[in-house]
DNA sequence: GATACCAACTTGGGATACCAAGCCGGTATT
DNA sequence: AATACCGGCTTGGTATCCCAAGTTGGTATC
Protein backbone atom coordinates (compact mmCIF):
# COMPACT_ATOMS: atom_id res chain seq x y z
CA UNK A 1 0.00 0.00 0.00
CA UNK A 2 1.42 3.43 -1.35
CA UNK A 3 2.18 5.99 1.62
CA UNK A 4 -0.18 8.29 0.89
CA UNK A 5 -2.99 5.59 1.19
CA UNK A 6 -1.38 4.82 4.73
CA UNK A 7 -1.08 8.56 5.71
CA UNK A 8 -4.98 9.05 4.82
CA UNK A 9 -5.85 5.70 6.13
CA UNK A 10 -3.86 6.66 9.54
CA UNK A 11 -5.08 10.36 9.86
CA UNK A 12 -8.70 9.11 9.10
CA UNK A 13 -8.84 7.09 11.85
CA UNK A 14 -7.16 9.30 14.38
CA UNK A 15 -10.02 12.07 13.45
CA UNK A 16 -12.98 9.98 13.57
CA UNK A 17 -11.73 8.74 16.45
CA UNK A 18 -11.35 11.93 18.22
CA UNK A 19 -7.40 11.44 18.53
CA UNK A 20 -7.31 14.66 17.15
CA UNK A 21 -9.68 16.35 18.75
CA UNK A 22 -12.61 18.77 16.26
CA UNK A 23 -11.05 22.65 16.01
CA UNK A 24 -7.56 21.31 16.64
CA UNK A 25 -4.71 22.65 14.15
CA UNK A 26 -2.72 20.30 12.07
CA UNK A 27 0.67 20.87 10.54
CA UNK A 28 2.26 18.81 8.01
CA UNK A 29 5.40 18.71 9.46
CA UNK A 30 3.72 17.03 12.32
CA UNK A 31 1.81 14.33 10.32
CA UNK A 32 5.20 13.94 8.55
CA UNK A 33 6.84 13.08 11.63
CA UNK A 34 4.04 11.41 13.00
CA UNK A 35 3.50 8.56 10.61
CA UNK A 36 6.90 8.18 8.73
CA UNK A 37 6.44 9.71 5.52
CA UNK A 38 7.63 12.62 3.69
CA UNK A 39 5.59 15.62 3.01
CA UNK A 40 4.48 14.75 -0.41
CA UNK A 41 2.30 11.91 0.56
CA UNK A 42 0.74 14.05 3.26
CA UNK A 43 -0.26 16.67 1.53
CA UNK A 44 -1.74 14.07 -1.29
CA UNK A 45 -3.78 12.69 1.80
CA UNK A 46 -4.79 15.90 3.65
CA UNK A 47 -6.31 16.64 0.58
CA UNK A 48 -8.53 14.28 -0.02
CA UNK A 49 -9.50 14.64 3.79
CA UNK A 50 -10.71 18.10 2.89
CA UNK A 51 -12.87 17.03 -0.07
CA UNK A 52 -14.21 14.52 2.45
CA UNK A 53 -14.98 17.09 4.56
CA UNK A 54 -12.65 15.78 7.74
CA UNK A 55 -10.09 18.98 7.90
CA UNK A 56 -10.40 22.69 6.24
CA UNK A 57 -8.55 25.16 5.66
CA UNK A 58 -7.65 27.76 7.87
CA UNK A 59 -5.62 30.63 6.39
CA UNK A 60 -2.64 29.11 5.13
CA UNK A 61 -2.63 26.07 7.28
CA UNK A 62 -4.63 22.90 8.18
CA UNK A 63 -7.90 22.39 11.01
CA UNK A 64 -9.45 19.21 11.87
CA UNK A 65 -13.13 20.20 11.22
CA UNK A 66 -15.16 21.23 14.14
CA UNK A 67 -18.25 19.91 15.24
CA UNK A 68 -20.97 21.94 13.47
CA UNK A 69 -24.22 21.40 14.87
CA UNK A 70 -26.01 23.46 11.96
CA UNK A 71 -24.20 21.00 9.74
CA UNK A 72 -26.07 18.33 11.50
CA UNK A 73 -29.36 19.58 10.53
CA UNK A 74 -28.15 20.16 7.01
CA UNK A 75 -26.83 16.40 6.85
CA UNK A 76 -30.11 14.99 7.98
CA UNK A 77 -31.93 16.73 5.09
CA UNK A 78 -29.31 15.26 2.32
CA UNK A 79 -29.58 11.87 4.00
CA UNK A 80 -33.12 11.71 3.49
CA UNK A 81 -33.20 12.61 0.37
CA UNK A 82 -30.34 10.15 -1.18
CA UNK A 83 -31.31 7.35 1.50
CA UNK A 84 -34.70 6.95 0.75
CA UNK A 85 -34.50 7.32 -2.90
CA UNK A 86 -31.99 4.19 -2.15
CA UNK A 87 -34.96 2.73 -0.40
CA UNK A 88 -37.36 2.68 -2.48
CA UNK A 89 -35.22 1.79 -5.66
CA UNK A 90 -34.45 -1.47 -3.73
CA UNK A 91 -37.92 -2.07 -2.19
CA UNK A 92 -38.71 -2.17 -6.12
CA UNK A 93 -36.20 -4.58 -6.75
CA UNK A 94 -36.93 -8.34 -7.38
CA UNK A 95 -33.76 -9.69 -6.06
CA UNK A 96 -33.80 -8.43 -2.34
CA UNK A 97 -31.56 -11.13 -0.90
CA UNK A 98 -29.00 -8.54 0.38
CA UNK A 99 -31.58 -7.55 3.33
CA UNK A 100 -30.62 -10.97 4.86
CA UNK A 101 -26.75 -9.87 5.31
CA UNK A 102 -27.74 -6.74 6.55
CA UNK A 103 -30.55 -8.26 8.92
CA UNK A 104 -27.47 -10.65 9.87
CA UNK A 105 -25.27 -7.50 10.43
CA UNK A 106 -27.69 -5.93 12.49
CA UNK A 107 -28.49 -9.20 14.46
CA UNK A 108 -24.35 -9.63 15.29
CA UNK A 109 -24.81 -7.21 18.07
CA UNK A 110 -26.09 -8.10 21.18
CA UNK A 111 -25.47 -6.99 24.75
CA UNK A 112 -21.39 -7.76 25.16
CA UNK A 113 -20.56 -5.96 21.58
CA UNK A 114 -18.38 -3.43 22.46
CA UNK A 115 -19.62 -0.10 21.77
CA UNK A 116 -17.29 0.71 18.97
CA UNK A 117 -18.91 -2.18 17.01
CA UNK A 118 -22.17 -1.03 18.02
CA UNK A 119 -21.45 2.77 16.01
CA UNK A 120 -19.73 1.10 13.06
CA UNK A 121 -22.56 -1.54 12.47
CA UNK A 122 -25.40 1.86 13.31
CA UNK A 123 -23.63 3.53 10.26
CA UNK A 124 -23.37 0.64 8.08
CA UNK A 125 -26.74 -0.65 8.12
CA UNK A 126 -27.68 2.49 6.50
CA UNK A 127 -24.45 2.48 4.06
CA UNK A 128 -25.09 -1.29 2.93
CA UNK A 129 -28.82 -0.69 2.97
CA UNK A 130 -27.68 2.02 0.11
CA UNK A 131 -25.87 0.04 -1.63
CA UNK A 132 -28.62 -2.38 -2.25
CA UNK A 133 -29.80 0.07 -4.64
CA UNK A 134 -27.63 -0.27 -6.87
CA UNK A 135 -26.87 3.37 -7.23
CA UNK A 136 -23.02 4.28 -7.05
CA UNK A 137 -24.19 7.85 -6.55
CA UNK A 138 -26.42 7.19 -3.88
CA UNK A 139 -24.22 4.64 -2.19
CA UNK A 140 -21.42 7.19 -2.14
CA UNK A 141 -23.53 10.55 -0.98
CA UNK A 142 -24.74 8.42 2.39
CA UNK A 143 -21.12 7.11 2.52
CA UNK A 144 -20.02 10.70 2.89
CA UNK A 145 -23.21 12.08 4.75
CA UNK A 146 -22.23 8.86 7.32
CA UNK A 147 -18.21 9.90 7.61
CA UNK A 148 -19.15 13.18 8.62
CA UNK A 149 -21.54 12.00 11.16
CA UNK A 150 -19.60 9.76 12.29
CA UNK A 151 -17.38 12.11 15.01
CA UNK A 152 -21.21 13.45 16.31
CA UNK A 153 -22.56 10.28 16.66
CA UNK A 154 -19.80 9.19 18.53
CA UNK A 155 -20.00 11.79 20.88
CA UNK A 156 -23.67 11.38 21.74
CA UNK A 157 -24.45 10.38 24.70
CA UNK A 158 -27.09 7.66 24.09
CA UNK A 159 -28.90 5.35 26.40
CA UNK A 160 -29.93 1.85 26.00
CA UNK A 161 -33.45 2.76 25.23
CA UNK A 162 -33.07 4.88 22.57
CA UNK A 163 -30.12 2.21 21.14
CA UNK A 164 -32.74 -0.45 21.21
CA UNK A 165 -34.92 2.05 19.64
CA UNK A 166 -32.90 2.67 16.79
CA UNK A 167 -32.15 -0.91 16.69
CA UNK A 168 -35.92 -1.27 16.36
CA UNK A 169 -36.27 1.10 13.46
CA UNK A 170 -33.63 -0.57 11.40
CA UNK A 171 -35.68 -3.82 11.76
CA UNK A 172 -38.58 -2.31 10.57
CA UNK A 173 -36.92 -0.53 7.86
CA UNK A 174 -35.22 -3.93 6.23
CA UNK A 175 -39.28 -5.54 7.18
CA UNK A 176 -40.87 -3.07 5.08
CA UNK A 177 -37.69 -3.30 2.10
CA UNK A 178 -38.57 -6.89 2.26
CA UNK A 179 -42.17 -6.87 1.55
CA UNK A 180 -41.29 -4.78 -1.02
CA UNK A 181 -43.42 -1.85 0.24
CA UNK A 182 -41.86 1.46 -1.29
CA UNK A 183 -43.92 3.99 0.79
CA UNK A 184 -43.82 2.29 3.86
CA UNK A 185 -39.72 1.71 3.62
CA UNK A 186 -39.47 6.00 2.85
CA UNK A 187 -41.75 6.65 5.99
CA UNK A 188 -39.92 4.29 8.37
CA UNK A 189 -36.51 5.77 6.98
CA UNK A 190 -37.44 9.40 7.29
CA UNK A 191 -39.07 9.20 10.33
CA UNK A 192 -35.98 7.40 11.70
CA UNK A 193 -33.48 10.17 10.17
CA UNK A 194 -35.31 12.99 11.91
CA UNK A 195 -35.25 10.91 15.34
CA UNK A 196 -31.43 10.48 14.82
CA UNK A 197 -31.23 13.89 13.86
CA UNK A 198 -33.39 15.13 17.03
CA UNK A 199 -31.70 13.00 19.29
CA UNK A 200 -27.95 13.95 18.13
CA UNK A 201 -28.35 17.54 18.13
CA UNK A 202 -30.34 17.68 21.33
CA UNK A 203 -27.47 15.59 22.77
CA UNK A 204 -24.60 17.62 21.52
CA UNK A 205 -26.75 20.94 22.13
CA UNK A 206 -26.92 19.83 26.24
CA UNK A 207 -23.21 18.40 26.40
CA UNK A 208 -21.75 21.31 24.04
CA UNK A 209 -19.60 22.73 27.26
CA UNK A 210 -18.47 19.41 28.09
CA UNK A 211 -17.36 19.31 24.65
CA UNK A 212 -15.79 22.45 24.59
CA UNK A 213 -13.95 21.97 27.86
CA UNK A 214 -12.39 18.34 26.14
CA UNK A 215 -10.73 20.83 23.76
CA UNK A 216 -13.59 20.14 20.86
CA UNK A 217 -14.42 23.28 18.77
CA UNK A 218 -18.32 23.11 18.77
CA UNK A 219 -19.96 25.26 16.32
CA UNK A 220 -23.51 26.23 17.14
CA UNK A 221 -26.51 25.49 15.45
CA UNK B 1 -3.67 32.79 -7.53
CA UNK B 2 -1.76 29.40 -6.39
CA UNK B 3 -0.33 27.10 -9.21
CA UNK B 4 -2.32 24.13 -7.99
CA UNK B 5 -5.70 26.44 -8.52
CA UNK B 6 -4.21 27.34 -11.70
CA UNK B 7 -3.45 23.96 -12.52
CA UNK B 8 -7.25 22.52 -11.67
CA UNK B 9 -8.78 25.01 -13.06
CA UNK B 10 -7.75 24.69 -16.50
CA UNK B 11 -7.27 21.52 -16.60
CA UNK B 12 -11.09 21.04 -15.78
CA UNK B 13 -11.97 23.44 -18.30
CA UNK B 14 -9.92 21.84 -21.16
CA UNK B 15 -10.98 18.14 -20.15
CA UNK B 16 -15.06 20.05 -19.40
CA UNK B 17 -14.41 21.61 -23.23
CA UNK B 18 -13.36 18.41 -24.61
CA UNK B 19 -10.06 19.70 -25.45
CA UNK B 20 -8.58 16.57 -24.21
CA UNK B 21 -11.13 13.79 -24.76
CA UNK B 22 -12.83 10.92 -22.61
CA UNK B 23 -10.47 8.55 -22.51
CA UNK B 24 -7.33 10.11 -23.45
CA UNK B 25 -4.33 9.42 -21.32
CA UNK B 26 -2.89 12.11 -18.73
CA UNK B 27 1.02 12.12 -17.73
CA UNK B 28 2.03 14.39 -15.01
CA UNK B 29 4.83 15.42 -17.06
CA UNK B 30 2.77 16.70 -19.97
CA UNK B 31 0.50 18.85 -17.68
CA UNK B 32 3.27 20.03 -15.98
CA UNK B 33 5.26 21.30 -19.42
CA UNK B 34 1.61 22.42 -20.65
CA UNK B 35 0.98 24.73 -17.95
CA UNK B 36 4.61 25.72 -16.72
CA UNK B 37 3.87 23.84 -13.22
CA UNK B 38 5.68 21.95 -11.29
CA UNK B 39 4.99 18.29 -10.06
CA UNK B 40 3.54 19.50 -7.07
CA UNK B 41 0.63 21.38 -8.02
CA UNK B 42 0.23 19.23 -11.17
CA UNK B 43 -0.39 16.37 -8.44
CA UNK B 44 -2.79 18.41 -6.43
CA UNK B 45 -4.83 19.14 -9.06
CA UNK B 46 -4.93 15.88 -10.76
CA UNK B 47 -6.11 14.72 -6.60
CA UNK B 48 -9.10 16.92 -6.61
CA UNK B 49 -10.05 16.08 -10.28
CA UNK B 50 -10.12 12.83 -9.46
CA UNK B 51 -12.88 13.22 -6.47
CA UNK B 52 -14.64 15.34 -9.03
CA UNK B 53 -15.36 12.36 -11.21
CA UNK B 54 -13.11 14.10 -14.28
CA UNK B 55 -9.86 11.86 -14.59
CA UNK B 56 -9.41 8.42 -12.81
CA UNK B 57 -6.62 5.95 -12.54
CA UNK B 58 -5.79 3.56 -15.24
CA UNK B 59 -3.49 0.97 -13.34
CA UNK B 60 -0.36 3.39 -12.09
CA UNK B 61 -1.60 6.22 -14.38
CA UNK B 62 -4.19 9.15 -15.41
CA UNK B 63 -6.92 9.01 -17.43
CA UNK B 64 -9.65 11.29 -18.77
CA UNK B 65 -12.95 9.96 -17.59
CA UNK B 66 -14.73 8.55 -20.27
CA UNK B 67 -18.42 8.93 -21.55
CA UNK B 68 -19.90 6.48 -19.81
CA UNK B 69 -24.09 5.68 -20.99
CA UNK B 70 -24.62 3.64 -17.46
CA UNK B 71 -23.59 6.32 -15.30
CA UNK B 72 -25.49 9.02 -17.16
CA UNK B 73 -28.59 6.93 -15.53
CA UNK B 74 -27.77 6.84 -12.09
CA UNK B 75 -26.65 10.55 -12.31
CA UNK B 76 -30.23 11.39 -13.22
CA UNK B 77 -31.63 9.27 -10.05
CA UNK B 78 -29.26 10.91 -7.98
CA UNK B 79 -30.04 14.46 -9.23
CA UNK B 80 -33.24 13.77 -9.12
CA UNK B 81 -33.40 13.00 -5.25
CA UNK B 82 -31.16 16.45 -4.64
CA UNK B 83 -32.47 18.51 -6.84
CA UNK B 84 -36.62 17.74 -5.72
CA UNK B 85 -35.19 17.68 -1.88
CA UNK B 86 -34.00 20.98 -2.89
CA UNK B 87 -36.88 22.58 -4.32
CA UNK B 88 -39.20 21.48 -2.11
CA UNK B 89 -37.56 23.00 0.75
CA UNK B 90 -37.41 26.09 -1.42
CA UNK B 91 -40.88 25.95 -2.14
CA UNK B 92 -41.50 26.23 1.20
CA UNK B 93 -39.58 29.19 2.10
CA UNK B 94 -40.95 32.69 2.80
CA UNK B 95 -38.81 34.85 0.80
CA UNK B 96 -38.41 33.26 -2.58
CA UNK B 97 -37.07 35.98 -3.99
CA UNK B 98 -34.03 34.50 -5.34
CA UNK B 99 -36.39 32.90 -7.94
CA UNK B 100 -36.27 36.26 -10.00
CA UNK B 101 -32.92 36.20 -9.97
CA UNK B 102 -32.93 32.92 -11.78
CA UNK B 103 -35.60 33.32 -14.21
CA UNK B 104 -33.77 36.93 -15.68
CA UNK B 105 -30.65 34.82 -15.87
CA UNK B 106 -32.93 32.34 -18.43
CA UNK B 107 -34.40 35.27 -20.19
CA UNK B 108 -30.86 36.45 -20.65
CA UNK B 109 -30.58 33.77 -23.96
CA UNK B 110 -32.09 34.93 -27.08
CA UNK B 111 -31.51 33.72 -30.29
CA UNK B 112 -28.09 35.24 -30.38
CA UNK B 113 -26.76 33.59 -27.46
CA UNK B 114 -23.88 31.32 -28.21
CA UNK B 115 -24.63 27.85 -27.62
CA UNK B 116 -21.61 27.72 -24.98
CA UNK B 117 -23.86 30.31 -23.00
CA UNK B 118 -26.91 28.07 -23.49
CA UNK B 119 -25.02 24.86 -22.44
CA UNK B 120 -23.42 27.11 -19.36
CA UNK B 121 -27.26 28.98 -18.09
CA UNK B 122 -29.02 25.85 -18.86
CA UNK B 123 -26.55 23.82 -16.23
CA UNK B 124 -26.23 27.23 -13.71
CA UNK B 125 -30.87 27.14 -13.38
CA UNK B 126 -30.24 24.02 -11.52
CA UNK B 127 -27.42 25.02 -9.06
CA UNK B 128 -28.48 28.28 -8.54
CA UNK B 129 -32.28 26.13 -8.14
CA UNK B 130 -30.35 24.18 -5.85
CA UNK B 131 -28.94 27.04 -4.01
CA UNK B 132 -31.69 29.04 -3.07
CA UNK B 133 -32.63 25.66 -0.54
CA UNK B 134 -30.18 27.25 1.61
CA UNK B 135 -28.83 23.78 1.75
CA UNK B 136 -24.97 23.37 1.43
CA UNK B 137 -25.02 19.44 0.74
CA UNK B 138 -27.95 19.36 -1.60
CA UNK B 139 -26.43 21.80 -3.15
CA UNK B 140 -22.98 20.84 -3.79
CA UNK B 141 -24.49 17.28 -4.87
CA UNK B 142 -26.31 19.57 -7.74
CA UNK B 143 -22.97 21.26 -8.71
CA UNK B 144 -20.86 17.45 -8.66
CA UNK B 145 -23.76 16.15 -10.76
CA UNK B 146 -23.95 18.85 -13.21
CA UNK B 147 -20.16 18.94 -13.65
CA UNK B 148 -20.45 15.03 -14.25
CA UNK B 149 -22.98 15.33 -17.24
CA UNK B 150 -21.16 18.61 -18.51
CA UNK B 151 -19.82 17.41 -21.20
CA UNK B 152 -22.56 14.41 -22.03
CA UNK B 153 -24.86 17.67 -22.64
CA UNK B 154 -22.13 19.31 -24.75
CA UNK B 155 -21.88 16.08 -26.90
CA UNK B 156 -25.78 15.87 -26.74
CA UNK B 157 -27.28 17.06 -30.73
CA UNK B 158 -29.96 19.25 -29.24
CA UNK B 159 -32.50 20.71 -31.78
CA UNK B 160 -34.38 23.68 -31.56
CA UNK B 161 -37.62 22.64 -30.17
CA UNK B 162 -36.09 19.88 -27.38
CA UNK B 163 -34.15 23.48 -26.41
CA UNK B 164 -37.27 25.69 -26.58
CA UNK B 165 -39.32 23.24 -24.29
CA UNK B 166 -36.27 22.64 -21.79
CA UNK B 167 -36.37 26.59 -21.12
CA UNK B 168 -40.62 26.59 -21.13
CA UNK B 169 -39.88 23.78 -18.29
CA UNK B 170 -37.60 25.92 -16.51
CA UNK B 171 -39.89 28.48 -16.25
CA UNK B 172 -42.98 26.58 -15.16
CA UNK B 173 -40.89 25.42 -12.96
CA UNK B 174 -39.85 28.42 -11.32
CA UNK B 175 -43.33 29.56 -11.67
CA UNK B 176 -44.59 26.48 -9.74
CA UNK B 177 -41.95 27.41 -7.08
CA UNK B 178 -42.63 31.01 -7.13
CA UNK B 179 -46.30 29.90 -6.41
CA UNK B 180 -44.62 27.89 -3.23
CA UNK B 181 -46.63 24.66 -4.49
CA UNK B 182 -43.82 21.98 -3.59
CA UNK B 183 -45.75 18.86 -4.78
CA UNK B 184 -46.29 20.85 -8.01
CA UNK B 185 -42.74 21.97 -8.54
CA UNK B 186 -41.29 18.25 -7.44
CA UNK B 187 -43.53 16.82 -10.29
CA UNK B 188 -42.20 19.17 -12.98
CA UNK B 189 -38.85 18.80 -12.12
CA UNK B 190 -38.70 15.26 -11.86
CA UNK B 191 -39.87 14.86 -15.39
CA UNK B 192 -37.60 17.78 -16.49
CA UNK B 193 -34.94 15.32 -15.05
CA UNK B 194 -36.37 11.97 -16.98
CA UNK B 195 -37.00 13.72 -20.00
CA UNK B 196 -33.29 15.59 -20.12
CA UNK B 197 -32.02 11.97 -19.46
CA UNK B 198 -34.26 10.40 -22.00
CA UNK B 199 -32.81 12.51 -24.40
CA UNK B 200 -29.34 12.64 -23.72
CA UNK B 201 -28.81 9.36 -23.44
CA UNK B 202 -31.01 8.34 -26.37
CA UNK B 203 -28.92 11.35 -28.46
CA UNK B 204 -25.69 9.88 -27.27
CA UNK B 205 -26.22 6.15 -27.47
CA UNK B 206 -27.32 6.89 -31.34
CA UNK B 207 -23.93 8.84 -31.89
CA UNK B 208 -22.11 6.37 -30.22
CA UNK B 209 -20.39 5.68 -33.47
CA UNK B 210 -19.53 9.01 -34.36
CA UNK B 211 -17.79 9.59 -31.01
CA UNK B 212 -15.46 6.83 -30.59
CA UNK B 213 -14.55 8.12 -34.47
CA UNK B 214 -13.47 11.02 -32.49
CA UNK B 215 -11.27 9.22 -30.29
CA UNK B 216 -13.24 9.56 -27.51
CA UNK B 217 -14.10 6.84 -25.08
CA UNK B 218 -17.56 5.36 -24.98
CA UNK B 219 -18.93 3.09 -21.96
CA UNK B 220 -21.83 1.74 -23.06
CA UNK B 221 -25.16 1.47 -20.77
C1' DG C 1 6.19 50.24 31.29
C1' DA C 2 4.39 50.53 26.67
C1' DT C 3 5.29 50.26 22.01
C1' DA C 4 7.53 50.02 17.68
C1' DC C 5 10.65 47.37 15.25
C1' DC C 6 13.51 43.58 13.86
C1' DA C 7 15.41 38.91 13.55
C1' DA C 8 14.75 34.12 13.82
C1' DC C 9 11.69 30.56 13.15
C1' DT C 10 7.64 28.14 11.47
C1' DT C 11 4.84 26.69 7.77
C1' DG C 12 2.65 25.83 3.49
C1' DG C 13 3.70 26.25 -1.69
C1' DG C 14 6.59 24.88 -5.17
C1' DA C 15 10.66 22.71 -7.61
C1' DT C 16 13.62 19.00 -8.30
C1' DA C 17 16.22 14.79 -7.73
C1' DC C 18 15.91 9.94 -7.18
C1' DC C 19 13.68 5.43 -7.30
C1' DA C 20 11.05 1.32 -8.67
C1' DA C 21 7.91 -0.70 -11.66
C1' DG C 22 6.26 -1.41 -16.05
C1' DC C 23 6.39 -0.88 -20.98
C1' DC C 24 8.67 -1.12 -25.44
C1' DG C 25 11.89 -2.11 -28.82
C1' DG C 26 15.69 -4.62 -30.22
C1' DT C 27 18.43 -8.71 -30.35
C1' DA C 28 19.82 -13.28 -29.99
C1' DT C 29 18.46 -17.96 -29.98
C1' DT C 30 15.86 -21.79 -31.72
C1' DA D 1 10.10 -16.51 -38.66
C1' DA D 2 8.73 -16.90 -33.94
C1' DT D 3 9.91 -16.25 -29.32
C1' DA D 4 12.33 -15.50 -25.18
C1' DC D 5 15.20 -12.26 -23.03
C1' DC D 6 17.27 -7.94 -21.90
C1' DG D 7 18.26 -3.05 -21.51
C1' DG D 8 16.74 1.57 -21.79
C1' DC D 9 13.04 4.76 -21.28
C1' DT D 10 8.79 6.46 -19.43
C1' DT D 11 6.06 7.43 -15.48
C1' DG D 12 4.04 7.75 -11.09
C1' DG D 13 5.70 7.64 -5.98
C1' DT D 14 8.60 9.61 -2.71
C1' DA D 15 12.05 12.44 -0.40
C1' DT D 16 14.13 16.67 0.06
C1' DC D 17 15.44 21.33 -0.81
C1' DC D 18 14.33 26.23 -1.39
C1' DC D 19 11.33 30.13 -0.89
C1' DA D 20 7.98 33.65 0.58
C1' DA D 21 4.80 34.90 3.90
C1' DG D 22 3.33 35.03 8.40
C1' DT D 23 4.22 34.54 13.33
C1' DT D 24 6.69 35.13 17.50
C1' DG D 25 9.68 36.64 20.86
C1' DG D 26 12.91 39.81 22.23
C1' DT D 27 14.97 44.30 22.33
C1' DA D 28 15.67 49.06 22.03
C1' DT D 29 13.55 53.40 22.24
C1' DC D 30 10.50 56.73 24.06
Amino acid sequence: MSQMQNVERQLREMILGLEIGPGERLTERWIESRFGASRTPVRAALLRLETEGLIGRDGRGWTVAPINLAELGQIAVYREAVEVAAVRLTAALEDRGGIDVIAAMLDSCDAETPREEWHRVGMDFHIELARLSGNEFLLRAVRDAMTRLSRARWLEVRDEKALGRAWAEHHAILAAVRAGDADESARLLSAHIAGSRDRLVNSLHDDRRGLRARGFAVVAA
